[in-house]
DNA sequence: CTCGCTCATTGATAACATCATTGCGCGGTG
DNA sequence: CACCGCGCAATGATGTTATCAATGAGCGAG
């Protein structure tokens, strides 16, 4: 894919607003853009309509582009959580996305067990085994053992049949990925998560929607945990 | 707000693409979409970076602007909600949000319980104290019985605490409202969703996170089941 | 069958016209 | 003299058009 002009520049202004460091209120000009970028008003432009698409400005004449209050912005949108879990509110950020996961992911869980195909179900239960396998070697915080971690969530939510939870499937694979980068898992995974995991593995595969449902609620509920302690709320 | 000029040719395409009028694969150019609408191919143009921005389209050189298949689409963008609610997807699209609905809606209470100010307590009191007036009088169907359960659900999402939660308050809003609206709402509600709604309020107003979230599990469960009753899964 | 040419179509820039918004200054008034 | 309202001009977005560069899909030649 060419490296369009306009993306490193949508990146740049929305890695700024997102940070607070164009804080709401504060106005730009198509021209400065422009000027600091070193591309044409219309490169400018384009930049600009994706990021109101997003809602983070808005423009006008004579205003120029000011940038709006964070809760006109398009929260769920994966580039802005991308971006924010880049700055300074990613701990913040972490613990939002986490109670949302703490929402969707048992639901998801119960409606993989009633809808997920034979190959999904298989993996799922390959998956568990290796994790314990690896959790018990003292790889808890390997990559080998994320790699597993994320794949086994991201089936689940894939295999729900709802596409608003598969939707989702990617911010919780950042989400368990930024756990493991900012040093929250321990090199021996808490054998509850372990046991949990089985769990939801052979609920799911064996068609049990409540108990992957309560399994997967032990699992969130832990990680839940592990945040809170790592990063107690600053609210 | 003046009528900008590429609003009307972003909604005009987002609907067909959404609706499937468009199916993936298709190919548009944008001398093409400039003759259709009568605009410039800078409108076009910028009509066509929000809707790649939003995952319907990619374009290149020489291989103009491709229709994607759905699952690459941004289905949690509002805009996108908007158009697939309204197209023949109606129905599905309602069942998947309500879905989303029931996994963050009892969460979202709970926070409410924990996080809400005083003033919020009490509107949601008076909110089900209205309610049940309307409810046992035959209005349950009505505009205004509609306009209080929309801001009770908006109410509790907001005050969450979490701003994605927040973020789905519009589209929970538009899911309720869509249920009236297409006529799948009894004129007189079932007693158990008016004592659900009261449980709710008063759980808030007390501090306690567990009953509302189990009140609340209540309601979205007696949507679904009318919901599903109204129009049986098609998967 | 494969390589390479061609041309349609997007990507990007520039210059220009238009128009809404806003802030400032002017004049009138109490 | 202070204050308020009105209009005007500066500003910057919106939209159009023209032009060139880049690219890659499809086709034709070898």
């Amino acid at each position: 894919m060419p490296p369009v002009l306009h993306g490193p520049v949508l990146d740049a202004l929305g890695r700024r607003i997102t940070a607070g460091e164009l804080p709401a209120g504060a106005a730009l000009t198509l021209d400065g853009i422009g000027a600091e970028f070193g591309v044409s008003r219309t490169v400018a432009r384009e930049a600009m309509r994706l990021l109101e698409g997003l809602g983070l400005v808005r423009s006008g004449p004579r205003v120029g582009i000011v940038v709006l209050p964070h809760d006109a912005w398009n929260v769920l949108d994966p580039k802005v959580i991308a971006w924010r879990l880049d700055g300074p509110g990613r701990a913040s950020q972490l613990r939002s996305l986490t109670e949302l996961r703490q929402a969707v992911e048992p639901l998801a869980a119960a409606c993989a067990a009633r809808g997920a195909t034979a190959a999904v179900r298989d993996e799922l239960v390959g998956i568990a085994r290796q994790m314990r396998k690896l959790g018990e070697a003292g790889e808890g915080d390997g990559e080998e053992f994320l790699a597993l971690d994320i794949r086994m969530h991201e089936l689940l939510m894939r295999s729900s049949g709802n596409e608003l939870f598969s939707a989702l499937a990617d911010v919780v694979a950042v989400v368990i990925s930024g756990r493991t980068h900012l040093g929250l898992m321990p090199a021996y995974p808490e054998p509850v998560a372990l046991d949990a995991h089985e769990a939801v593995a052979s609920a799911v595969a064996t068609g049990d929607a409540d108990a992957a449902e309560e399994a997967m609620a032990r699992i969130v509920r832990e990680v839940r945990g592990a945040l809170d302690a790592g990063a107690p709320p600053t609210r």
